[in-house]
DNA sequence: TAGATTGTTAATCGATTAACAATC
DNA sequence: TAGATTGTTAATCGATTAACAATC
């Protein structure tokens, strides 16, 4: 019997390999203890430690953990060994942005195709992309075997778009579309939506 | 003595609110149920009856919420009665694509201002705004009372930024570099890093 | 009135933290 | 060895849910 690993705790999970891969690379470090990271996340050190005990030993004691395994371990749980392609469906400013974005470089990510229904879009050089035409959604999704995406088309367009995505085989949505999406069992869904967040913030102004 | 209200029932406000707004402009609906908002956004009935009682009561056994009513008071409670002017640092990609995006009016922001260090895009138009030499950051903050801002500088400035912005009076910030930040107490801060939300998600694949 | 739904209480469930033996 | 830090246990803390009297 797998123990089920609470959500919350793989969330943490790639805020502690962006902070090692940091220390790794930025500050030349080898190794760094759980107080130290937490102390730079401000989370505690029990809670690391907690976490990270969900799914192996990878620290010594006495002098904790080798940045460059632990790394290597976190990319393993986390599947980011592979490089995923992902399909952007919109092609406006912020698959535009998307588009240029070189932070999923080295991360687990490549931006693979982007979509757009505007013929106007559609054969438009992106960064290293061409805008495909929305209608080939299925085609290319299915044909490419591809399982994560980011939408970014129109709060009206978002739910149908999901739809496409998940009945093609898409199991990870990312959506920028200021609305609650429906999903099925088994696919995850996350969302960014920056009034949602300011309007958290403004709570304690 | 006040009661404290935790973090986690003031994120979730936000969602409600968006929702209601949806449901009255999108589906002409008057009234609705805690069951009702719950099914569509995936929340118990129990838990938005619980968050909604820290602040008072807003319903009506029988017949539920007037919507109206209700998106009035949430928005008072998460001061979005004002328009709050929001301070854009970064005219790359991203913050092109902010201040072209229209999905803060009528939301509680603004995008009054954007910045950059680049003097190339300084001067340079981005909608209704004129890109501002970074230097003057300070004096435009200052001189405004400006209490909130987006980050959408390259993680090696975002902390300066932070920093500077912090010393002049902005105490809501939401960043997208893909960095911890660090602020003092009193200040809030929220982060969106595309990466780490895929990175989650990946696990579950 | 009868049906529906609230606000609230108490119980349950889950996450975080403190503490420490083990050990590098 | 002495100091440091892990992984883990138990205690604490906090959030969610079930249930229901009140009442529209």
């Amino acid at each position: 019997m797998t123990r089920e690993i609470p959500d919350i705790v793989i969330g943490r999970l790639p805020i502690y390999l962006r902070e090692l891969i940091r220390l790794a690379e930025d500050e030349g470090k080898i190794n760094t203890s759980s107080h130290e990271l937490g102390k730079r996340l401000g989370i505690s050190s029990a809670q690391i430690r907690k976490d990270l005990s969900h799914f192996g030993e990878f620290g010594k004691q006495g002098t904790g953990y080798h940045i460059n395994y632990l790394v290597t371990q976190l990319r393993e749980i986390l599947q980011l060994s592979q490089e995923w392609h992902v399909a952007v469906v919109g092609a406006g400013y912020l698959g535009h942005a998307l588009a240029h974005y070189h932070g999923f470089e080295h991360r687990g990510f490549r931006i693979s195709w982007i979509f757009d229904s505007d013929p106007e879009k559609i054969g438009q050089q992106m960064d290293q992309l061409v805008v495909l035409d929305v209608a080939n959604l299925e085609k290319v999704i299915a044909e490419n075997n591809v399982k994560v995406a980011i939408i970014v088309v129109p709060a009206s367009h978002a739910q149908e778009i999901t739809d496409r995505l998940v009945a093609v085989g898409v199991r990870s949505i990312l959506s920028y579309a200021p609305i609650h999406l429906a999903v099925p069992a088994g696919v995850e869904i996350s969302y960014s939506d920056p009034v949602i967040q300011l309007q958290r913030m403004t709570y304690y102004l």
